[in-house]
DNA sequence: GGACTAATCCCTA
DNA sequence: TAGGGATTAGTCC
């Protein structure tokens, strides 16, 4: 019989194999795979050999045993010419030797090609299925069994970096763990009494210092317990300060199974691990990645993350050659009068190996990088960023939805370093000409020095959400992310990279140049939004409220801004058809083109009036700029230019809460000065906000006795209010010297459209209006949608937009 | 000498 | 019986 790498010498012993007293035998490897009985058919000495298939038969070995290893050889070098490969070497030095057979070596190894195939086949399959490896290896000239045993070698190898990583992480927290034990330690033996300062006299045990012996033995535990770990993944005990394991350790629910190596089969010892998180409130932060046991599916899940980690430090590896590198893989250019750099393709393909498959067909590339400075420090900044909330907050006219699917990595020593996780997010430009980019993706934290972090964020194309097989996916991004670096007044210096490729068929052609600018999805959105976002809180933190009236108390402040951001968000949710509300679009034929039409119930949400929610929205181009169109908007005193709620009048502000050093970034409460008695309980919630890369106008009508309540610190969320409003952007076209999407060339289906497309007086420095309104058809949620319903909102929108262009003078 | 790689052996689900 | 863990051996740096 036989163990793993050794042999029954017959009388009960074990010996390796290696060291038998058959001489020969400790050669190279002779059993190879097509070894058979026929080829011992002399008896002698009993050997234990196993073919290929594994039957472990007991063969008997004659004297003619080297004549016998010669027809062995013999049928290895036929094996090895089947092999495909063609790079065996010629032979060693025993080939020379006349007295036995010439042998080939038996390494080689597969051709460059040969790899490339299989790699590409792991990244999409780690598993294939014999079919599958029966295709490829019809393919690639390699014999079934290699290509088996290629993919088996290259899971092992995969587990093997997951493992040096999780290595690598837990000899971290263990040496910082060591520090903290030393340090308490030191402290404990040289008590210093706190009432006196004095040496502590021994018998005096201060309330402090038995919390400092209970917290040694937790953290001794701890220790203990970061060693086991660590010597089980470098394979050798790993020494600490104390010795016993178990003694302290209370039970936990997750169990390591730990397989003892040496006479395998003959024992398997089974250690008990507790890898709680609960566990004294000292986390793991490998307790997400390890696999409790050993499990297929854990196995397979083991796999999973190990790929994904690996997908991510490619990522970050290819974030920070992105964010730090410039000529010539970013190529400074000029456009719309603002220094930019634009990503040479070629350049990137050479520095940076594709980490996630080639670039679907008819899908373009978009690449863009910004620095600037940010009022917060790098290490708020990645606890937003690795947080799907506060990230949603942060962007929240970007973001329509995020959600974190796994956290893979919860970081190390407390901190966001080394954290991994899965997302699932929908990005915006609020227009409803520019479908939402819906990505999966795998978003990293690493803290590369003292105060500089990166957070990189990369498409994993795995559709995890089987109940809708239908996602169209039109969009992926490549490696894209920040690098944030602290600097020493409280700012820090964020440089952002956004990568991606998507198809632009989906986008109207209004849109396209502003998209393949960077302008609607790119790098100066993300950091103009984070500016202002942050300049924001910066503002709201300060002590001294700041709305010019003072009628608002800080708690009533806190309130409103609380309301205005829920109209905001629900505001873009309309325009963008976002899954946040369940929207139902409509197609009815009095519907104009380029109009979108939604309906969805509102019930059971104190937060909206209840009934059938009609939502409109259109984009349209108009010829004067962003900041004229956006001053013209918000301007109360223009406001009965374009608004019917203004009663024909000018709207008189009564609060106003500052949310930026720019006036245009603020909260308001307006009032009609024409109001009659019929609306007098009505006024007018408006947010306004503006940055490089756009600026919005919501508002929404609110009622008098509940924004009383707001405004003396009341919850906000029983204020019921439908928002409407603008989004304004850049055309693009001052923007993007070469773009292949011309407004000019619209739809030509869309030739009677109010867009303005089609307007031959357009010159650089437009903008893109978007137009939006929500509104309550019917305070019954199940009552039908009526055709007069749908043309009210068709008119009002087509008339805000015609009394906007005769305001501006830019009609047609 | 260590890392990498192809292959082998044995065990287990 | 397929696949995984442990191991070996050839090669490269």
């Amino acid at each position: 019989m036989s163990f793993g790498g050794f042999f029954d010498n017959g009388s009960g012993g074990v010996i390796p194999y290696n060291s038998m007293p058959t001489g020969d035998i400790s050669q190279p490897r002779l059993v190879s795979p097509p070894l058979t009985k026929s080829m011992f058919s002399s008896p002698g000495l009993s050997l234990a050999l196993t073919n290929m298939e594994g039957n472990g038969e007991v063969i008997r070995i004659g004297e003619n045993f080297e004549q016998n290893l010669g027809g062995i050889r013999a049928r290895e070098d036929e094996y090895e010419s089947r092999s495909g490969s063609d790079n065996v070497d010629g032979g060693s030095g025993d080939d020379q030797d006349t007295d036995k057979p010439p042998r080939k070596k038996r390494y080689h190894r597969h051709t460059p090609q040969q790899i490339q195939e299989l790699e590409s086949l792991f990244k999409e399959v780690p598993h294939p299925d014999e079919k599958q490896r029966n295709e490829l290896s019809k393919r690639l000239n390699l014999e079934s069994r290699q290509v088996k045993f290629w993919f088996q070698n290259r899971r092992t190898q995969m587990k093997t970096q997951l493992e040096r990583h999780e290595n690598s992480i837990l000899r971290q927290e263990n040496d910082k763990l060591r520090a903290e034990n030393m340090s308490i330690r030191d402290a404990m033996r040289t008590p210093i009494c706190n009432n006196c300062g004095g040496p502590a006299m021994l018998g005096e045990i201060s309330l402090e210092e038995q919390q400092l012996r209970v917290e040694n033995v937790r953290l001794q535990d701890e220790l203990n317990r970061v060693c086991t770990l660590a010597g089980k993944f470098l394979g050798r005990p790993v020494s600490s300060l104390a010795t016993s394991i178990s003694s302290h350790m209370p039970n936990s629910g997750l169990e390591l199974a730990v397989g003892c190596n040496g006479l395998t089969g003959l024992s398997t010892v089974t250690t008990s691990l507790p890898l709680g998180n609960d566990y004294g409130g000292v986390s793991s932060p490998l307790s997400a990645v390890m696999p409790p046991t050993r499990s297929a599916s854990t196995v397979e899940r083991s796999l999973e993350r190990s790929m994904f980690l690996e997908l991510a430090l490619a990522a970050m590896d290819e974030l920070v050659k992105m964010a730090q590198t410039d000529e010539p893989l970013w190529i400074p250019s000029l456009v719309g009068g603002r220094e930019t750099s634009k990503l040479n393709l070629d350049e990137y393909r050479r520095l940076c190996p594709p980490c996630i498959g080639m670039k679907p067909i008819g899908f373009v590339t978009e690449a863009t990088r910004e620095t600037g400075t940010v009022i917060i420090n790098g290490l708020a900044l990645v606890e937003i960023l690795m947080d799907a909330n506060r990230w949603a907050e942060m962007f929240p006219c970007m973001i329509a939805r995020t959600s974190t699917a796994e956290v893979i990595s919860g970081g190390v020593g407390g901190t966001k370093n080394g954290a991994l996780q899965l997302m699932h997010g929908e990005l915006q430009v609020l227009s409803p000409l520019v479908p939402i980019r819906e990505v999966n993706f795998l978003r990293f934290c690493k803290q590369h020095a003292e105060g500089v972090w990166a957070v990189v964020d990369v498409s994993v194309d795995m559709n995890r959400d089987t109940s809708n097989p239908q996602t169209f996916v039109s969009s992926r991004r490549l490696p894209s992310g920040c690098v944030v670096q602290d600097m020493p007044n409280g700012y820090s210096k964020v440089t952002w990279v956004e990568h991606a490729e998507y198809d632009e068929s989906t986008v109207h052609r209004l849109y396209r140049p502003l998209i393949s600018t960077g302008m609607g999805f790119g790098a100066q959105r993300w950091v103009a939004t984070l500016q202002r976002q942050c300049q924001c809180l910066a503002i709201l933190m300060a002590t001294v409220p700041n709305d010019t009236n003072n009628v608002i108390t800080t708690g009533g402040r806190r309130s409103m801004l609380k309301l205005a951001q829920r109209m905001t968000d629900n505001f873009c949710a309309g325009v963008c058809a976002s899954t946040v509300h369940s929207w139902n679009k409509l197609c009815a034929g009095n519907v104009e083109e380029d109009v979108r039409v939604m309906t969805r119930k509102s019930v059971d949400d104190p937060g909206e009036p209840p009934g059938v929610v009609l939502s409109a929205a259109t984009s349209v181009w108009l010829p004067v700029s962003p900041q004229k169109l956006f001053d013209f908007l918000r301007d109360e005193r223009l406001r009965s230019e374009w608004d019917i709620l203004s009663n024909g009048g000018p709207m008189q502000e009564m609060a106003h809460i500052a949310k930026g050093q720019d006036h245009g970034n603020c909260v308001s409460l307006l009032r009609a000065s024409a109001m009659k008695t019929s609306q007098s309980s009505m006024l007018i919630l408006q947010e306004t906000c503006i940055d490089a890369s756009g600026s919005l106008v919501v508002y929404a009508p609110v009622d008098i006795p509940a924004m009383q309540v707001v405004m003396g610190g009341g919850d906000s969320a029983y204020v019921a209010l439908l928002p409407s409003g603008f989004a304004i952007v850049p055309d693009g076209q001052s923007l993007s010297s070469g773009s292949n999407g011309s407004p000019d060339s619209n739809n030509s289906n869309s030739s009677s459209s109010n867009n303005g497309s089609n307007n031959s007086s357009r010159r650089a420095g437009g903008s893109l209006l978007t137009v939006a309104f929500q509104i309550l058809v019917n305070n019954l949620p199940n009552a039908k949608l009526t055709v007069e319903s749908v043309d009210t909102v068709n008119n009002l929108i087509s008339c805000t937009v015609q009394k906007i262009k005769s305001a501006l003078h830019c009609e047609t």
